[in-house]
DNA sequence: CACCGTTGTAATCATTGTAGTTACAACCTG
DNA sequence: CAGGTTGTAACTACAATGATTACAACGGTG
């Protein structure tokens, strides 16, 4: 059974801790927290700056947000740090055979079935926001 | 980015094939309809054996199923191949630091959408049946 | 300007799940 | 018994992940 990354749930982390957090968030401060290596913070602060959730300031080091907590969803997150992508959370067995109607049709109609099941799960992610995880840090 | 295994689109793909087929399904017969090798697919129809949706005969072999079409959903046959377990599709990063607010409180808060997100998935599932699928494959 | 902590990134490694393959014992029926 | 089938074990190849080391680039501060 494979699971999909942790990098999304280390992602809600950094975005938390950001927000939270008044002191300066370096790489290693979030790490610590995280508790991991820097380089996978950093890694994946790297895929949320470039989705422009936040901006990172290079050598003098830290993070803050670029948009309102109540503007960042679970989706956006887990668009960000490329989890999945768009309509791959099932995978499909290569070429059935064309010969059998089975082989022929199932991949139509089944694609179209787990595409619906990817976008409910997905729907359920952009109806939360970050902002709404906070309350409960106390 | 790593998908959910393609047993659960072979599996529905041998649900299909028998229900569809008239002749004997070996296993044999189902590889070469769904393109891969026969022990992927007795180890799959060994899972959907397990969970009482087929009747195998071994020796003379050929499998039937236990249930109507309609009374197999797609939930069924992707719990049947153990894709993912309970509450297991999304991963959650191993001991975040408890002296931090946010390590301390974030698993509770996240694990709660992950698996809510989860679930949106396989309920989605669960409103297909194999009878709704088999009807498109002319 | 030089130092020093930080970011950005490449390279490597161990681990894990998957898919495929070979091999062979167990099974059933003619 | 013979032949085709099921049930598994064992092995390989491959890909994604997470961790780690290493180092260049950056940017304030003294």
């Amino acid at each position: 059974m494979k699971q999909i990354s942790s990098r999304f749930s280390i992602a809600v982390h950094i975005l938390s801790l950001i927000a939270i957090s008044s002191k300066d968030c370096t790489g290693d401060f979030i790490a610590g927290s995280v508790n991991t290596n820097p380089v996978i913070i950093r890694r994946i602060m790297g895929m949320l700056k470039k989705a422009g959730l936040v901006d990172i300031r290079p050598g003098v080091g830290g993070a803050s947000l670029l948009k309102n907590l109540d503007q960042i969803t679970l989706l956006d997150v887990y668009r960000a740090v490329e989890v999945i992508e768009d309509g791959q959370l099932f995978n499909f067995h290569d070429e059935p055979n064309p010969q059998c109607p089975v082989g022929r049709n199932i991949e139509a109609a089944l694609r179209f079935e787990m595409q619906e099941a990817q976008s409910a799960m997905e729907q359920r992610l952009a109806q939360v926001n970050i902002s709404q995880l906070a309350t409960q840090f106390v």
